[in-house]
RNA sequence: GUGGACGUAGCUCAGUUGGUUAGAGUCCCAGAUUGUGAUUCUGGUUGUCGGGGGUUCGAGUCCCCUCGUCCACCCCA
């Protein structure tokens, strides 16, 4: 035991037991994205590092500490990819899609940190994202929203909270910024010293401070929106009168901002407090200048990500009944010739109902020993062939799971029939 | 990166102030029932007590180091 072999730290296996869960997430996700009309764009999982230096920002945290990042036999610097807004971007422009075009992508995979694991935080972890470019009103960031509200919706998760807030345009960003510092400074003798820390590198970053003394200073701080010009205000507004026509409750909250750098204007973000500290299962917002940041035009950009075990720990903690893939048909056999007639039947059904998981017992044993596999296997029915079943071209059918336990004989003609309907 | 808790059977855990051969439940296998499961009964298999070092006549138990897991900080999805 003790020298066996154990996964890298923060990198987990998917078990059988779970994995049917992630099935579930995925497909139910992938015909939200197709009922809004966005297509899958798949893409590596390697990148150039300057990639995510130059676009998640190089003095944020998940550049300066948290990539995997190593030297490969040219000496190039290549990174796993920390998310997937970059690498979009990247392969957007590479391929022509951006110019002058609309796009609505999605995309999902595995994602990597080096941080210290905890409850739903992990060194890989998986989200799913949409991206849309080239639209710049506040209808695009309507729709991005009201799909993530449909896709939490159908995934059963209840209770969520969204957070809304606009960080103006870069220009707007820059003065509130040099206005925010000033304010800081003012009281940086009573700031906490994470705070105190950020007041330069990352001066926006303090309004997310979970001090509460911190907190307090800060209900005298200037605020962004003061800032915001007709055109910031207009497009939040507008943003904000879209969601209320669908009946999305948004709060605003004008503390949100994001640790990347390339946000600008709209961001939000899907809380639950049901989760420990990692209360962010979907967060996202407006990058209107990344795509001209990476060397293409400038191009309006709108999308968010979720990471998909913060989904389905919410999942389990809100008892959302998830599908466990087991069998749903277990066929039990006694003796060579049942044995190979029961191989053919089960083929048969195979090729009849596509749909239907049944499981052919395999190794032999009594019969007795072949239903208790039945039973755990978590089927429906157990199919039940002995010698006297193939000479009448037949088959015992067994309830499992009724509370009455029931058997009948059915020819084989009419198992198909009888099984379609699981 | 910082702090705290915890590592005993495949799984969940007990194990007294240090004392002989380390336990329970579950799981698995066999039988009671030569063709009827999930209930019952009987029997059986399963251990580098995370690893290394130290203290001691004696360590699962105490000390040090180390690895791992979990939780929180930080950060983020």
């Amino acid at each position: 035991m003790a020298n066996l072999f154990q996964s890298v730290r923060g990198f987990n296996d998917v078990l059988p037991a779970n994995s049917s869960a992630w099935q579930q997430l995925q497909r139910t996700a992938e015909q939200v994205f197709a009922a809004y009309g966005y297509g899958e764009i798949r893409l590596p999982m390697l990148e150039h590092t300057a990639l995510f230096k130059r676009s998640i920002g190089e003095v944020t945290d998940i550049v300066e500490k948290e990539m995997f990042t190593f030297t490969d036999r040219e000496g190039d610097s290549l990174s796993l990819r920390p998310e997937g807004t970059a690498s979009c971007v990247r392969a957007g422009l590479e391929h022509g899609l951006l110019h002058n075009q609309q796009q609505r992508l999605w995309y999902a995979g595995p994602m990597f940190r080096h941080e210290r694991p905890q409850a739903g935080r992990y060194r890989q972890f998986h989200q799913l994202g949409v991206e849309a470019y080239g639209m710049a009103g506040p209808d695009i960031d309507v729709e991005v929203i009201a799909l993530s509200a449909r896709l939490l919706k159908r995934l059963g998760l209840r209770e969520l909270r969204l957070e809304l807030n606009s960080l103006g345009s870069a220009a707007v960003r820059a003065q509130y910024r040099a206005a925010l510092i000033e304010f800081l400074q003012r009281h940086e003798s009573s700031l906490d010293a994470d705070s105190q820390r950020r007041l330069h590198s990352n001066p926006l970053r303090v309004l997310d401070s979970k001090s509460p003394q911190t907190q307090a200073l800060l209900a005298e701080a200037p605020l962004l929106r003061d800032c915001f010009g007709d055109a910031e205000r207009a497009h939040f507004e507008g943003l904000q009168q879209g969601l209320a026509d669908l009946g999305i409750e948004a709060c605003v909250n004008p503390r949100l901002v994001r640790g990347l750098d390339y946000y600008t204007s709209t961001v939000f973000e899907w809380t639950t407090t049901a989760l420990g500290a990692q209360g962010t299962v979907l967060a996202g917002g407006r990058y209107d200048g990344l795509v001209e940041q990476l060397g293409g035009s400038a191009t309006p950009a709108v999308g968010w990500a979720c990471g998909v075990e913060r989904l389905l720990l919410l999942q389990q903690a809100q008892n959302v009944p998830v599908p466990g893939g087991e069998a749903q048909v277990y066929c039990c056999w006694l003796g060579e010739a049942a044995q190979r007639s029961a191989s053919q039947l089960v083929e048969r059904l195979r090729d009849a109902l596509p749909q239907l998981r049944i499981v052919l017992h395999a190794g032999g044993g009594k019969l007795a020993a072949q239903l208790k596999r039945a039973d755990r296997s978590g089927a429906q029915l157990a199919l039940i062939l002995g010698d006297a079943e193939v000479a009448a071209q037949s088959v015992q059918v067994k309830s499992l799971r009724a509370s009455e336990a029931t058997q009948e004989i059915l020819p084989w003609s009419e198992l198909d029939q009888r099984l379609a309907g699981l």
